[in-house]
DNA sequence: CCCTTGCATGTAAACGATTACATGGATAGT
DNA sequence: ACTATCCATGTAATCGTTTACATGCAAGGG
């Protein structure tokens, strides 16, 4: 049987104290001489005394508790960068929730007018007008922090990798190796990493001059079946690019397996480079060249901007949230997919 | 700002009647006349009103949420389990907690008296000992479940893959082929899934009259790094093994990898055959041949199990919990990385 | 016509913490 | 020595629900 819950009243009595004094003695403990502070700690050890944390939250007008919106949790990209978030929170007794955007048709805002949460991180950019639109109106849009994805046009903070960056990185590495033509496996339509890293490539190649043929951007969607087709469209080719750009690793993956299953060989005949580094891509056969974020630091960034919005919005004085964007550097990381064109 | 946060009282000023009846009007809508249960549905509407969890949980002794405990966020193979519970606790208020136990080095017992979780589902079998007695005389373990993995010896209920038989389809698959030297990549020492994997593929090599040796059992961990190691340790054999069998089919991944590195080819030389069937299996090159396990239906199956522990841990009748472990099947799903060996 | 029964609703006491405000004793300033 | 100040602690209201118990009305049985 669960032994008698015991509640703060019953340290409080152990201590020869009141409630109040209990209850400072956890969350200010300056507040309290040292020998009355003792008595509550020994008592607190004696009883066995675990706060509630319903009744805690329930007084505090919080909920202790974030939610973390992932486009989807498949995808083996954002494990590290929930871990991050969830470390960042171990310490603040405040409790991480997960959810997959795709499996997930529930209104969102109804879990902060719930009290469910008291604040998010969203990892998807794709979030629908209306949640945005009912966010503001709820007056929480505030507690709201972004992460890898953001919202064009919206002036909610966020945490991204240099996406342009990555993207100058990998044709700049392709045309180090000798590389002219080259294609791109692009993102979604309408996501912000497709835009952001298709233009950072677009102007990369304009920048050195190379060739530029609407049919080498492909649309993709980050996911495997979209590397396989994509692969079938080079494939298809009269004169296929050299080299492709994947707007992710996963695409590449798919991508090169479709390739070689029909003897086109990577990267002899076509060099292939990937974006984000997961774990798998040191891995795979050929091993992946790609882009490598630091979802790390993605992950912490977020957690900590997220707490501050949190403080700031309970805060009688808006500090007026500056417009915030965090870039998080990538870097460029060779292995064997990609080679001199042969 | 925040619209003024309304509450029970405010509805039933607007309809009427006093909060116990809008309370009845929410959770037992069949107390109320046809009559008063509309006009509570109105005042709801008008007003906006959402129910307080907190203020809710506290009264009702719950806490909302349950903690799902994952052995490694990062490998692919749990997140449709995790989705698939996820989707099953959608429809019933309480929120799902995801924690990876590598990363969080927390008191588990913790989560439960401080009442944050109502109950837990592990898909790690290799809780300390500790913690399981600390369960134990908390008087919570009937409010945990096991998912994937169990605890060996423990009574506590389960929901798991037919693993001996996934095994044994692996072994004849590969005999079916031609091959009569198999060896085992297994997982960590210690874990419940190792133990079963290598005893059904043992049963069935010995059952097939197949050799035998020592060398040929690889000692692995489920982790990338070591396919790696066993794929050198493969490589600088004597006399190798025909065919392999993998305890994961990341480990899978990194053992072909290595393999085909040193001029090993899959499946002409070697064939390989996983164990899982995530979503890459069917991507890398070559596909991989391997044993699916429905993880969907592993998910959803902890979830309700849990429901009814939780229902079943109020009820006064104690129901004196059957030993329940829930097996589901396995498929062999062959791909290219096995073939006759040549 | 009265008494019992039952049903729909109201009243108010929990749930377990935090915290504004009150209190009283010690210290210091004049 | 008297009062103002300050600091440590206690008292009690409060957070927003649910629910045991009380109430009063309608119906039905004798």
């Amino acid at each position: 049987m669960a032994q008698k819950t015991v509640r703060i009243r019953d340290v409080a009595r152990e201590a020869g104290v009141s409630t109040a004094t209990v209850s400072r003695a956890l969350s200010n403990p300056d507040l309290l001489t040292e020998s009355t502070r003792k008595a509550v700690e020994d008592a607190v050890r004696i009883t066995g005394y675990r706060v509630n944390h319903a009744a805690r939250n329930l007084r505090m007008q919080r909920a202790g508790a974030v939610l973390v919106l992932v486009p989807n949790l498949g995808n083996p990209f954002f494990s590290t960068i929930l871990a991050a978030i969830s470390e960042s929170f171990a310490g603040t007794d405040t409790s991480v929730l997960i959810a997959d955007t795709a499996s997930g048709g529930r209104e969102l805002t109804g879990y902060f007018l719930d009290g469910r949460i008291d604040g998010m991180i969203s990892l998807d950019g794709g979030l629908a007008q209306s949640d945005l639109a009912a966010f503001d109106s709820a007056g929480v849009a505030e507690r709201i922090v972004f992460a890898c994805e953001w919202v064009d046009g919206s002036t909610l903070p966020s945490v991204r990798s240099d996406n342009e960056e990555g993207a100058r990185l990998a044709v700049q590495h392709l045309h180090d190796l000798g590389h002219r033509d080259i294609a791109h496996v692009t993102g979604p339509a309408g996501n912000v990493l497709t835009k952001a890293r298709r233009a950072g490539m677009l102007a990369e190649r304009a920048r050195l001059g190379l060739p530029s043929r609407d049919d080498w951007i492909i649309r993709g969607d980050f996911s495997l079946a979209s590397g396989r087709d994509a692969a079938n469209r080079i494939i298809a080719m009269k004169d296929r690019p050299s080299a492709v750009f994947c707007a992710s690793d996963q695409v590449a993956f798919a991508l090169m397996s479709t390739l070689m299953e029909a003897g086109v060989r990577v990267p002899e005949d076509i060099s292939v480079i990937g974006f984000d580094d997961i774990e798998l891509s040191k891995v795979y056969t050929p091993s992946l060249t790609t882009i490598r974020q630091d979802r790390h630091a993605l992950g912490c960034r977020a957690a900590q901007l997220l707490l501050e919005q949190i403080a700031a919005a309970g805060d009688p004085l808006a500090p007026a949230a500056p417009d915030r964007v965090e870039m998080v550097g990538v870097e460029l990381v060779t292995r064997q997919s990609t080679a001199a064109p042969g």
